[in-house]
DNA sequence: GTCTTTCACCTGTACTCAAT
DNA sequence: ATTGAGTACAGGTGAAAGAC
């Protein structure tokens, strides 16, 4: 006898209420206790729920379908559907968990506002285990989840130790209390802007070819290292840009201000980013210290409806200058952390790969027949 | 050619409306 | 009152366009 035969194909609506979450303007909130939801998670606080006890929150409008979890009772508002105790008979983590891969966001109904309706995901199929193997599979998954959150956690982590690093043989960029000579930041290496020249700058004819195109998106997202690129440009493209070689490390200059990677292979850039060239050790410590300052570098930005930072400005900020030895020693570190962090994000993406087969599995029974009980 | 500003677009929240 | 769907708007992003 397998477990899996007391396993029942229901319809979603048949065991389920989603029931609407109400409006709490921003103004109204009282900061306290209780959780507020809005369809792509936490928003904020407030001191009265709306739930009961542990909350399976829904995207209604906006982000549709994306399910959150509540422990506490909770305020979800008008733009969720929320299930708590009163509204199912299943386990609300079972239930997050099963909604979670269900496909709800598919259910868009393609409106001026993307919008779930109740009564498609009420059409949604699915098996509905008995209470205890609902309960089984969330201790199953809720551990497999730790381990992800464990290891996601110690990857962030691997990212402050590069600034710690930093910190701990160089003190404080900002107040120097090694005393170490200033330098200008352009006096460091070669620092220039990307190179656009064509009108307009989106000419088709630039684009499509075999050169790596990096806008300041994959600057600001390239967690330190520029290892892949969007776009391209073409032959007509390359001669109206200038092609920067592999090592330069890329500062973003408008919208997202000083935002830094290391370029790991040859490839353009236009005028929102600049290059700075130098040695591999001076890149990587400029590399950290600008990660340091970031946030300085941006309040000198001008307040307008979009920052700017000017060549000048970055040309003329004033950094600590230790000598050549103790920034080969730094660089030397910093690299060693990499190779660690390298390995812990593969860690991270397997731990994903295996949450995803653990509940496939989980929910198809599969993992009740495999040991043929 | 370089730098700054504008604008289109996206997402999500607050509020409103019409049909039932 | 409930439900599905719309408008308005805030805030953010990044490319296009404008100004010098």
């Amino acid at each position: 006898m397998t477990k899996r035969t007391a396993w029942k194909e229901v319809s979603l609506g048949e065991f389920c209420e989603f029931k609407y979450g109400k409006s709490l303007p921003a103004k109204e909130r009282v900061a306290g206790a209780y959780p507020v939801y809005g369809s792509n998670g936490q928003v904020d606080t407030h001191i009265s729920p709306l739930s009961d006890g542990p909350t399976v929150i829904i995207g209604r409008k906006g982000s549709l379908g994306e399910v959150a979890y509540s422990t506490t009772s909770c305020w979800p508002i008008d733009t969720t559907y929320y299930v708590d105790s009163s509204a199912t008979h299943v386990d609300l983590r079972w239930l997050y968990y099963r909604l979670r891969s269900l496909g709800l966001t598919e259910l868009n109904r393609a409106a001026a506002v993307p919008g779930l309706s109740r009564s498609d995901a009420y059409r949604k199929r699915l098996l509905l285990p008995p209470i205890e193997q609902q309960q089984e599979i969330v201790r199953l998954l809720d551990r497999v989840d730790a381990l992800r959150a464990r290891r996601r956690a110690a990857t962030a982590l691997l990212d402050d130790l590069t600034q710690s690093i930093f910190l701990d043989m160089f003190g404080s960029p900002f107040t120097n209390p090694k005393e170490w000579p200033t330098s200008r930041l352009g006096d460091l290496g070669e620092l220039d802007r990307g190179v656009s020249k064509h009108r307009p700058r989106n000419d088709p004819k630039l684009l499509g070819g075999p050169y790596p195109l990096i806008q300041t998106g994959d600057v600001a997202n390239s967690g330190g290292y520029i290892t892949s690129f969007s776009s391209t440009y073409s032959e007509m493209g390359l001669l109206q840009s200038k092609m920067w070689p592999s090592g330069t490390l890329c500062i973003t200059i408008a919208a997202n201000i000083a935002k830094v990677g290391i370029l790991e292979f040859d490839a353009c850039f236009p005028d929102s980013v600049v290059g700075f060239t130098a040695d591999k050790s001076m890149s990587q410590y400029v590399r950290v210290w600008l990660l340091l300052v970031q946030e300085s570098i941006e309040r000198l930005a001008p307040e307008s409806a979009q920052k700017n930072i000017n060549l000048q400005i970055l040309r003329g900020l004033p950094v600590p200058r230790p000598p050549d030895e103790l920034i080969a020693a730094f660089a030397e570190r910093v690299t060693a952390t990499r190779v660690v962090a390298e390995r812990s994000q593969r860690q991270v993406a397997e731990l994903d790969d295996l949450f995803r087969s653990v509940q496939d599995r989980a929910f198809r029974g599969e993992l009740w027949e495999d040991r043929g009980v």
